[in-house]
DNA sequence: TCATCCAGTAAACAGTCGTTCGCCCAACCG
DNA sequence: CGGTTGGGCGAACGACTGTTTACTGGATGA
């Protein structure tokens, strides 16, 4: 096995992470491709060089981020399937649910939300496969549940497309509120489980007609 | 009045405008932070320092591209408004309008999508501002409607957000369809149709419960 | 007509950047 | 133990960056 650590590859490996945390942090502030390679490398204290060690380029350290980042984000997600109830009290605990991953891995959702539509090609894509990844699990949850009756697939499908939208729409507006003014944040949570219930309505009688 | 062009002056504008077309186009690769200054002035045939003429820096011509771009977009929404007949027709229309306008102001957009949450906080505001003012001319229209009988001013301002997040969402996938594929552009249309549809059905039933 | 204005210029400034090249030396394997 | 591997280093490379300076010359207005 190649993950076995060997004091080698440990030192290696926490490097590494060394790298992708000051890229994290620095990008609080600009966007992936104005970042710079020394730039990366002087933060965590490594010789320009030491880069190529471990990422081609700063497209490559972005993918990397990537994946990072919606480690953070399916946490979220089996934290929202955890708490099953019904209707009302689901989409609370949805958007409670948001908001505290949002508080706890800023960096990492900022991020997302920013090169969703960047510069970078490469990211952007990354960042598509997943979201992509994403609705494709949530569609399946949703075929199971009574309210999908005589549903065709392709209509799940869209319903979880904007359901995986809404929720990045979300956090992208819990990320605007300023971070330490709780009161901006139940206003944007308000009309974020507003939203979720008419959109909820409109699942319902998705069929009537 | 300070717009009725000597030759001066219009030549000055020219120019200005010169260096806008050229930002906007070398932004179809690239995100505005990592936009050179003599990149532009480079592409239009100036001086570098020339450009102090027109602009402070970057994110001062950023935030005279949003202007640019909105004119377009209010241009769009003009279109929408003069569609007049009931949800089927209108959410059709709505749709293929915003398909013409993403590709005849491919750029515009394209630009908007990738600055929206970019790495310059200037443009970042210019273009929350401009998509707020865009919602709350859109609120005061659906208050007009009979559908909006009895709801209640926050809940219209709600909705009038989930329209316009829909309505930017739509045009951004359009934008990553690919230019010249009919086929791809008709299979995002079917989708973002079915999608207003659902919200429109959560719109009716809104007041039931 | 003549003095004034000002968009645009050329040149130089002090930096920064990504990338390549040997080299070193601690961890590794037989 | 001795030979090999490979992460990290320091230095140098050419190219590029934003900004300031003093200037030119055509349009402008009295």
């Amino acid at each position: 096995m190649s993950h076995i650590a060997g004091a080698r590859q440990a030192q290696k490996q926490r490097t590494r992470q060394a790298l992708l945390d000051a890229g994290l942090r620095l990008l609080e502030h600009q966007s992936l491709s104005s970042l710079g390679l020394r730039e990366i490398t002087r933060e965590v204290g490594v010789a320009p060089a030491g880069f190529y060690r471990h990422f081609r380029d700063m497209s490559d350290l972005g993918v990397a981020l990537v994946s990072e980042s919606f480690g953070s984000l399916h946490a979220m997600v089996r934290a929202i399937r955890g708490e099953q109830a019904k209707s009302d009290e689901v989409i609370d605990g949805t958007v409670a649910v948001i908001a505290r991953y949002v508080r706890e891995h800023r960096a990492h959702f900022r991020f997302i939300a920013r090169e969703r539509h960047g510069g970078m090609q490469q990211v952007r894509e990354a960042i598509a496969a997943e979201l992509d990844k994403f609705a494709e699990e949530l569609a399946s949850d949703l075929s199971a549940q009574p309210e999908s009756e005589g549903w065709s697939q392709e209509d799940i499908r869209m319903l979880a497309g904007l359901y995986v939208n809404q929720m990045v729409l979300i956090a992208t507006s819990f990320l605007e509120a300023s971070p330490d003014d709780p009161e901006s944040e139940e206003r944007i949570a308000r009309t974020a489980r507003r939203q979720l219930r008419l959109i909820h309505l409109g699942r319902l009688h998705w069929l009537d007609g």
